[in-house]
DNA sequence: ATAATAGTGTCTTTCAGACAGTATAGT
DNA sequence: ACTATACTGTCTGAAAGACACTATTAT
């Protein structure tokens, strides 16, 4: 039991106040929406979703673009090292954060067993102060496009594999970055197993082209039955552009009149218009924090 | 820390062959649903939610119930040591099985940083081999109720404050536990932020108590938009056996031809029915895999 | 005037909820 | 015959989807 470690390497150990960091990390995917100007004086700025992500300086992966990160602190709860990542990129606190996954493989950091929890947040962009685009920390938002890009199903004598290709785009400025994401979903009988894996990641540290993939899931998923859009909206909005916020996060059109028809509940108008836009002004909008009470409470 | 533990228990729990892995454990979330039969011969037999439960041998939380897990192996991924304790349990493999949530907080476990990776898995009874009845490891089913039973709302000048009280009940013959559960939600502004915490809970280890109603909440909501619920169900059912699985989950009464009519396309009917019943016999339906194609797939 | 967006009304289809009714084994 | 369950048909109202229409500003 007591193989070949020696007392002193026990004592050192297993010493309270010796006691080394577990080797577990907290990730953040920080996502947030930005307005890309048009050049026609008319036309509304196009919306794009963006994440955070931050140049390696050292081996392994270095040069590699990666979510921020860090060791969690002996004395610090899991929720609070999110929190401390979050305000160390972003200077920012009382922002929506929810934990989203953690990952585990042996093989995933080639230095030491880590394992890593991620976080997903949202922000505001116009909250945002600077840090994130120091550039000492070499912190940049990276467009983000996410592509169901194949689909192949086989079906088997007791159920069937069905293998969905999904290629995730990272722009910013003239950097791109690519990967590849195969979520295999296994039918046998009643037995159903999801993995998913990256195909091909050149430029993405780690797995983390994974943990970015399945943020943007997490986030379409959820727009669609909670209030979360409104983290990334500033305290107060035209309904097109919440509406602009939906379709890039949800990569789809939607129709105006029946956008609104389903938000009606969960804005209240102000008397405030836009201004000097080249067009109709549009009515400004803000949260409506008691529209939970309508619904069936769904958030986890 | 180590306040009144002797050297005695203090080398015993610090243990060479455990240090060597990361303090990590993985925990596992095994739900059920068992017929509880009924005196009468005409009448079906209730179903019931059940949890597996193992009672510690030794401190901390001595004698009081815990969910089955264990420390990661060093060359083990997350994902293997869950189904590694799942098979220790249960002896099954190949069942559904999903990385819930990862509880972190400093002082969950009195003796170390202990950062416990909780999974859900969720088996149909009829499969089961006995290990997870067997006297000597003291591992049991409890019955599970888990039901809202105080909501408080403040109002604030830029949003609320709302508090849900949940209550946790577990029992197996002669043993109830009990624990309370508070969701505490608070809106500030656009931010929502959402804590849960142990209110009360004299009999359940750890955190569990958490894990435990954490689950049962994605539980619930993942029956309503994916088809879960047939990892609970043997090979070939009735559909009223499908509903009652539903409505043990939900804590709800369905209508049985509403009911019907949602799940039609998740069922293959078969030529085989019910015999003996006291009553008309059922027909037994299966499982059916393609379902999935004639919806939008939100598994995550 | 025009380009671009703001905002509303309404038709249709689909789906969830409620309820009433008929059918059939086993004692 | 009676009890308990099996199974189906249909009404209603709410919500989702599609589309057409009117309104208003800066240049």
């Amino acid at each position: 039991m007591f193989n070949t470690t020696t007392e002193n390497e026990f004592i050192k150990a297993y010493d309270v106040s010796k006691y080394e960091r577990p080797s577990v990390t907290v990730d953040i995917l920080i996502y947030t929406v930005f307005n890309q100007d048009t050049n026609n004086y008319r036309k509304l700025p196009n919306k794009v979703l963006e994440v955070l992500l931050i140049k390696r300086k050292d081996h392994p992966y270095k040069d590699k673009w990666a979510i921020p990160g860090g060791f969690v602190n002996e004395d610090e709860n899991l929720d609070d090292a999110a929190r401390r990542e979050l305000k160390e990129e972003t200077n920012l606190e009382n922002i929506y954060l929810e934990q989203l996954y953690t990952y585990g493989d042996v093989l995933r950091d080639p230095r030491t067993r880590v394992i890593s929890c991620t976080y997903m947040s949202l922000v505001d962009r116009t909250h945002l102060n600077v840090i994130a685009n120091d550039d000492a920390k070499d912190a940049k938002w990276f467009n983000v496009q996410y592509k169901l890009v194949e689909e192949k199903k086989y079906i088997t004598n007791d159920g069937y594999l069905k293998n969905k290709l999904y290629k995730l785009v990272l722009t910013e400025k003239d950097i791109t970055l690519e990967a590849k994401v195969n979520i295999q979903i296994e039918a046998k009988g009643r037995n159903i197993s999801i993995k998913r894996e990256i195909v091909d990641s050149t430029d993405i540290a780690f797995d983390h082209a994974l943990a970015i993939a399945y943020g943007i899931e997490r986030l379409r998923n959820k727009i669609e039955y909670t209030d979360i859009a409104f983290s990334l909206m500033p305290e107060t909005f035209t309904l097109t552009e919440l509406q602009q916020v939906y379709e890039v996060i949800l990569d789809t059109e939607l129709l105006k009149a029946n956008f609104r028809r389903k938000i009606s509940g969960m804005v209240i108008e102000t008397n405030e218009y836009t201004r000097d836009k080249g067009h109709r002004p549009s009515k400004l909008y803000r949260y409506n924090p008691n529209w939970i009470d309508s619904h069936i409470e769904r958030r986890n």
